[in-house]
DNA sequence: GAGCTTCCTTGATGTGGGTCATGCCTTGCG
DNA sequence: CGCAAGGCATGACCCACATCAAGGAAGCTC
């Protein structure tokens, strides 16, 4: 295979990841393919960081396959979660535009394929191309109003209220259904920290929810018995 | 007085306001006024709300002189502060470039004068012009960093640390002398809220740094004495 | 200047959830 | 099979902060 049959393969590859983004899926095939032309794939397995706060920044980035988790460092060693990143969602659009560093840290929750969009080269595209900016300032705002959502989440709701809201959104896609069960496949305490609680809380909360008859556990399964009921608690502020 | 002459004055005043913004600045002179024709001045009064979320966008605003407090509601009716703006701050860009809706309240602490920037006629601007647009997703980015560092501080730090935080921001300006003195302008109540505590804690802590000897109170007025001293308690964590 | 209102401070009290400690259950490994 | 290690649940405790309540200082109006 000639070299250029081997770039133009891998080009195609990264246009058509890019094709399926929710930032830059709906861009015109031939900007799609003057992007992929300054990006590269990065592959991560599970634990692996990808950048740290502070680190220069080299581009951003789009989730391909997996799940990135963006979290800040305290000096002490806890750490704060921003957001899980998943399929074709990207972040760090805002260092390519005006920031020079990453602000936060990003690991991979799980082995995960990532493309990187370069900075200077989507500097390039950008400044002569209205469509491209708007898309990286429409990302940039959808960041922003996932913080404000976060903070609010913090500040409004109860810890019990933040447990019933991630059970209805684990449970998402069936949410036609009353009654559902899904299993975790991450430690509970890892979904405790996501959702800013010890683990021993998170326990109790369970508890409280098993005892109000809205669901059943059992190991790492949990059943919504009364989806209705759930939404309720989840409803309510602190 | 003619029409003509009026208006250039008017303009000329805008355009001097326009000239002292953090964000807009450095911006050529020719390019400040073609900002300035589309703006419009705006007085607020103590309280008055300058928009709610959800309405639609009418442009982004500059702080001449006052407060503005840009803040969540909840459906219970607590709110919480994203920040509160002083002079020379500008909020509401991220409307004029990606989103339609304000995502949050904004009402004046003070009474307050401010620029409002039109949403269309600041567009048709940047579109052509390169400089106005960086301007506009540098500010964008403050702001999501400011965000992050509101999270970080409500995860990481104490009340404490936070308050003595707020004192150095406060009097950043001054950050060669060991020792200065400003007077808050705002309730402190609100600024208690907007470090995420209740006014009483506020009190409390403002209490302890002054039996630390590291600030004196006297009425609005603080005193910095020691801000070696308040940085080692600015970095303490939770 | 009397009487409001608003803001701030300080004290008293209560409680949510963090922390520590224990023990069970599972899993893995020799 | 037995032992160690880690994840999870539950109990006991505690403390920082919110909340409630009261008083004082300053500013406003009439």
């Amino acid at each position: 295979m000639r070299w250029s049959d081997m770039h133009s393969s891998r080009v195609r590859h990264i246009q058509s990841i890019l094709s399926q983004s929710k930032a830059f899926g709906r861009l015109r095939t031939e900007l799609l393919e003057e992007i992929a032309g300054v990006c590269e794939l990065v592959s991560l397995k599970k634990g692996d960081t990808l950048f740290r706060q502070g680190d220069e920044s080299v581009g951003f980035y789009l989730v391909h396959q997996g799940a990135i988790r963006l979290y800040k460092l305290s000096s002490g060693g806890t750490q704060q979660i921003l957001k899980i990143f998943g399929d074709r969602e990207s972040f760090g659009e805002a260092t390519v535009v005006s920031m020079d560093r990453y602000p936060a840290n990003a690991s991979a929750e799980c082995d995960s394929s990532l493309v990187r969009v370069d900075k200077n080269g989507i500097q390039d595209i950008s400044r002569s191309n209205e469509a491209v900016r708007d898309c990286l300032s429409h990302a940039i705002a959808q960041h922003l109003k996932h913080l404000v959502a976060h903070l609010e989440g913090r500040a409004f709701l109860s810890p019990e209220s933040r447990v019933a809201r991630w059970i209805l959104g684990e449970g998402g896609k069936y949410d036609l259904a009353k009654a559902w069960s899904f299993e975790v496949r991450t430690p509970k305490r890892s979904i405790a920290e996501e959702l800013d609680m010890a683990s021993e809380t998170f326990s109790r909360k369970l508890k409280s929810l098993r005892e109000k008859g809205l669901i059943a556990v059992f190991k790492k399964r949990i059943d919504v018995l009364d989806s209705d009921g759930l939404r309720e608690v989840a409803r309510k502020e602190r």
